[in-house]
DNA sequence: GGGTTTTACTTCATAAATGTAATATAGCTG
DNA sequence: CAGCTATATTACATTTATGAAGTAAAACCC
C-alpha cells in the first residue's frame, strides 16, 4: 500500500479534473508498471553474480523449457517477446560465452537450431536456486489460494490484449 | 490463455527438470512481463498521434494529477519511477514542446518547479478521451468485481518487494 | 525445370532509451 | 567555517529499438 499510495492520490486529481477517467483500468495499468520494474531490478540484480543480465537469463531458460534444449532463433523471438534483431545480437552474446551453440538444421537449411552446451546448462542449474529463492520471496505474502486467484485473473486480463490483436 | 500457453509449457518442462522451481510465482513474473509489454506497446501507438511517447505522457499525467499541476524533478522522478538523468532529459523535450515550463522555486534555491503550461493542459484534454477508450477496452473482458479483486492482489503482490526493500 | 515469391536469419546504420559517474550549487549540521 | 547531504545537470557509456537491405534456402506455380 504505502509506496502506491501517492499514485492513487494522484489518480483521485485525475478523476476529479477529467471525470470520464476510468480509476480502476488506470490503477491497474500503473501497478503492472510499478510491479514490472521492480520484478526486472531485482532479477538484475541477482543474476549479476552470474554474469547475465535479464535478457539473456530469459532466452536460456526458454531453452531449458524445451524438450530438448533447442529452439530455432525465430521460436525464441516469438518465446521470449524479442525481435529478430536482437535475438542475433543477444545470441551473439550467449555463443560468445559458450553458453549455447548454433548449428544449421537438418530439415530446413534456412534455420539455424540454437542449443544450451553443457556449460549453459552448468549454469543454469548454478543459478537456479537464487532465482527460486528470490521468486519464492517475492510472493510470500500472498497465499497459494491468492497466487492462483491473482494468476487466473491475470490471464484473463491477458486475453482482452490477445482479442485487441 | 492462447498467447501464454507455450509460456506455461516451458515452465512444465522446466519444473520436471528442476522440481524445486515454483510454477506459480514464476507464471505470475511472467504475466506480469507480458502484460507490461502489451501495455506499453498500445500506449505508444496511441500516443503517437499526439507526437507523445510513454514516458512523456507518463510525466505530463504526473503534473495533471498533482494539487497545483507542479512538482520538484525529483518528486517527478520518484513518482515516475524514473532516475533523476531521465528526469532532465525528458523535461528538457517537454519543454521545448511547450508543454511544461521550468522555474526556480522560491523556498530552496537548488530545486525546480517543474508546471504545465496551458498547451500542456490542453493537450492532455485532448488525448485523454483516446487514452480513456483505451483503457477501457484493454480491461473489457473483466467484470468490475474482477478489476477491483485484481487490484487487491496486485497491491499485495506489491507489498512483498516494498517489505524486502 | 525455370522463374517468382516467401520465409528465415543476419547485417548494418541509425536512432532512441536508459544507466553511470562526475560536477556545480545550495542547504544543513556541528 | 568545515564537512556533509541534497538537487539537478552534464557528459559519457551502454543498451535497446527500428528499419532497410542482403543472403540463402525453400515453396510455389505455370
Amino acid at each position: 500500500m504505502s509506496s502506491f499510495l501517492p499514485t492513487e492520490q494522484r489518480l483521485a486529481v485525475t478523476r476529479r479534473r477529467h471525470p470520464a477517467f476510468p480509476r480502476g483500468p488506470a490503477v491497474l495499468v500503473r501497478l503492472i508498471k510499478h510491479l514490472h520494474k521492480r520484478i526486472h531490478d531485482d532479477a538484475n540484480t541477482a543474476l549479476k553474480a552470474f554474469g547475465l543480465n535479464h535478457p539473456q537469463y530469459n532466452l536460456l531458460m526458454m531453452l531449458y523449457g524445451t524438450a530438448d534444449h533447442a529452439l530455432h532463433p525465430s521460436q525464441l523471438a516469438e518465446a521470449a517477446g524479442e525481435k529478430a534483431a536482437n535475438i542475433t545480437r543477444l545470441t551473439d552474446e550467449l555463443c560468445e560465452k559458450g553458453l549455447i551453440e548454433r548449428a544449421a538444421s537438418a530439415d530446413d537449411r534456412r534455420k539455424l537450431v540454437l542449443t544450451l552446451t553443457p556449460a549453459g546448462l552448468d549454469l543454469i542449474e548454478q543459478l537456479l536456486p537464487s532465482i527460486c529463492d528470490l521468486l519464492e520471496e517475492q510472493t510470500q505474502g500472498m497465499s497459494a489460494r491468492e497466487q492462483a486467484e491473482l494468476e487466473r485473473l491475470l490471464k484473463k486480463f491477458l486475453d482482452g490484449f490477445d482479442r485487441r490483436g
